[in-house]
Order: structure tokens, then C-alpha cells, then sequence
DNA sequence: AATCATGTTTGATCTAGGTTAAGTATAGGC
DNA sequence: GCCTATACTTAACCTAGATCAAACATGATT
């Protein structure tokens, strides 16, 4: 299985990445020295997952977090009756399961792939050991997880007191750098996860989604092409 | 203004606490040296809050955190429209805000007194001095943290794809000690935060609670006396 | 070009839970 | 002990959003 699963891979050619300059971009990593990164690379593995392929599932155990190199990848919950809900959608260059790392807990959410992506695992304990030895990187740590705390708090708020259409515009604004469109011109957002996935991610049906982008559309607030608005 | 609370307050008498003792029992200061806890301790200021009292309120800069010593204080947020939703309820030995100071932003949620409430406010800079000498400290608050990230995730798990009833069953049995009540000795839990306010904890209005609560009592799962079942 | 799978839209209908309103405890305060 | 405030319950009704079902696009595959 593993040797199919390669096979598959070898065919397709994969960019190629070295693995400290791109960890050197991680806010968490920043700042570390050489010597530093060059362990914690020592500490990854590359990890390819085709589109819709499972990273990790519910119940797995967790041995380190990942980090999205390319593509992108969903955290997901599954119901008892089998119904699935998005809870996060990771891009490039953000990190899943760090969290996990520090209690001895498996998996809640599965990771799935929604294209052909790669990741890199950092095994729990290079990260560990370069707790003990650097501070500075404790602390950013500690700032990472506060930030995804604080996100998620957000996200409660929207789920609990947020309308449906409240809900989508504040998808669609999220990372709108405040200030751009005050000229008026118009602010292009591309919904690359597929409409369903947004959907389940704002917690609402793919069809209550559909409406309320046309109904916004009709009220002349957006223009949607596609997959791009 | 602070003159008249503090008449208020020094006219009740208040349990006498021993700072450093309280906080040895945390499970974030545990194992701390008798010299680490003073400096800790240095950094620390007790707070009143009389039942209803605002702790903080959104919006406002956060120099610390707070742990709750007796009483109990709810944590939310209130919409454009005014209405209010509890995230979390917290108890003696809790503490809330942490993640806050490691990020720099105001408090998106309130803090209000449900009970008249003892706290201590552990001031920002004595925990990242403490951080900085102590990496077992770094690594206690990190796995704090994650806990308190993996309990968000499972509320929105629950927000999300469970029914009423279940997220009621859910908060009933959320610390019962498993294999408790397996010898058919029923089990009692204390609604001590007002039902109320633990409907909204639950994401639904009181009437909705109440009923629940009368359905589950019907079917002979529960027995429901005053705020006790 | 025709076929099929996957993703999106549209419309008709249904329902969990919210809203409103009018009760009934319960507990402090005097 | 009585009174007022707060907490809780019950019932009738109503809506946001879900579900079901049937088109309609889009793009990949043969």
C-alpha cells in the first residue's frame, strides 16, 4: 500500500523545497538560528496527500503537527449519522495539530486533502527539545496557539449570534487588508475551497449559500464569476 | 469610585488566603520552586467582584490573567442587538485570559461576576519573566493552552452537529467520572450558574432548556429538584 | 462530440428551535 | 410574616434555515 501510494507520487513531479528556508518563514520559526532550524528540519518529514486523501483521521494518534507546504487541506468533523462539518481550511505556509502535540490526546478533527498537496511533519519531539533550549521559541509557540484560541473564540461568535449572510460576508472580507477598496474599486476573492466546502465551514447548507450569494448579488453588493467574486 | 467599592467589600468579611498556596495547587505553577511561586506571587493582586460585577468587560487591554479563587464568573460576548452568549463558565481554580496577553489584543469577551467571586490577577510581565527562566513552565502553559483549544474545538463540535437534547446530556455527564453510576446509583449535578445562564452556555434560550430538561424528566432519565437533578 | 461525475443552483416543503406572552416558584429584603 | 424581584415553566405561534428533489454547469474521460 505504502509502495502503490509512492509509485503514484513518483509519477507526478513534485516541486522541490528546502525544507529550512521554507520552516524559516514560519512565524514559529523565525528569528531561530542555523543550528536551531537545522535540527528541527532534521525533525520533518515530507508528506504528499492526493486530492481527497486523508492526512489523519479521528482517533488517530498524534505524533507531531503538520505544516502546508502546497495545495490545501480541510479539518473536519464527522457526526454519528455521518455528517461531516469543515472547521477549519488550511493554506500554505499554516500548521494543524500543534495543540495536540502537548496533550496526550488523538485526533478529534480528520485532515483531508482538497488538492493535491504537500505537507511537512515536525515530529513532537524536535519540537519538544527546542522548547527546553529556546525561550524565544516558546513563547512564539505560545503566541501561535493564543492567536488560533483567539480565532476560534471568534469563530463561536460568529456561529452562535452571526446570521447566515453576516456569516459570509465576514468569510469574504476576512483577509480584505483594511483600507483596500476605499476607493472604490472592487475587491476580487477567490473561492478556490469549492462552494460546499465554504459552506460547511461557515456552517450552513451548500444550497443556503447558493441564496445568499445571490441574494447579495441582487442587492448589488458582490459579482460572482465562477469561483471568483 | 474605587473608595466606595472598597467600603462595600471591607464591610464583608472575606476568607484569608495564602497567595503562594493557592497558586502551588494550579496545575500551570505545580512543581514551581518556593523562590519561582514568591516571584509569581509578587506579580499577583486579589480582585473582588460582587455577583453581577463586571471583571472586564470587551474591549478592554489585557495586562494578565485571572484565576478564579471562590464564587464563579461567566465569560461572553453581546451582539450588536444586545444579546448576550456565555462561551464558558469558569470555577474555583480556573483562570481565563491567558491567551490573551500573548497576543496583543483587547478582551473580545466579558467577564461578569455570577456569584461574589475572589480572583487573582497574575500581571502580564511576572509570567514572561517567569517564562523565559523556566522551560517547564513554558511547557505547562503550553499544554494549558491546548487543553483549553481542544475543549473549544469540542464545543464547536457540539454547536454544530449535535441537537439540543444532546448538548444538555452532553453538559449533565461532562465531568462525571467514568464507570460512575455504572452500579445504577443515580448520579447528582448541580445547576449552581442559574439554568439560564447555562442554556445560553449551550447555545439555546432558557425556554428551550426548560423543556428539554421536562422531556428527559418524562422519559424517566432524570429527576429534576430545583437546581438540583 | 457524447458520456459521466462532480459541483452548483432553484424551488417546494418541513422542522428545530426561537419569540412572545402569561403564568408560577423561590429567595432575599424589610 | 409579607412583598418585590428574580428565576423558572408552559403554551401558542412563527421564522431561519434544513431537507428533498429536480434541473443545470462544468470539466474531465472515452
Amino acid at each position: 500500500m505504502p509502495d502503490a501510494e509512492q509509485t503514484r507520487h513518483a509519477r507526478k513531479q513534485r516541486p522541490q523545497i528546502r525544507v529550512q528556508a521554507f520552516l524559516a518563514n514560519l512565524p514559529m520559526f523565525s528569528e531561530m538560528s542555523a543550528e536551531e532550524l537545522d535540527r528541527i528540519a532534521a525533525g520533518t518529514l515530507p508528506v504528499y496527500a492526493d486530492k481527497g486523501e486523508h492526512v489523519c483521521r479521528t482517533g488517530d494518534p498524534c505524533t507531531g503537527f503538520h505544516v502546508v507546504v502546497y495545495g490545501q487541506v480541510k479539518l473536519g468533523f464527522t457526526s454519528p449519522q455521518g455528517i461531516e462539518k469543515v472547521v477549519e481550511i488550511i493554506r500554505p505556509g499554516q500548521s494543524f495539530g500543534e495543540a495536540l502535540m502537548f496533550i496526550d490526546k488523538p485526533y478529534i478533527v480528520f485532515a483531508q486533502a482538497l488538492a493535491d498537496t504537500m505537507l511537512l511533519h515536525v515530529a513532537k519531539h524536535a519540537v519538544v527539545e527546542e522548547l527546553g533550549r529556546d525561550p524565544g521559541f516558546a513563547r512564539r509557540m505560545l503566541a501561535g496557539l493564543s492567536r488560533r484560541l483567539h480565532g476560534l473564540v471568534r469563530d463561536v461568535e460568529a456561529y452562535t449570534l452571526r446570521s447566515g449572510s453576516e456569516r459570509v460576508i465576514g468569510y469574504l472580507l476576512r483577509d480584505v487588508p483594511d483600507g483596500a477598496g476605499a476607493d472604490g474599486r472592487p475587491i476580487e476573492v477567490n473561492l478556490s475551497p469549492g462552494k460546499s466546502v465554504i459552506a460547511s465551514r461557515l456552517n450552513m447548507t451548500p444550497e443556503h449559500f447558493s441564496r445568499i450569494l445571490h441574494d447579495l448579488a441582487a442587492g448589488g453588493l458582490i459579482e460572482v464569476d465562477g469561483r471568483t467574486i
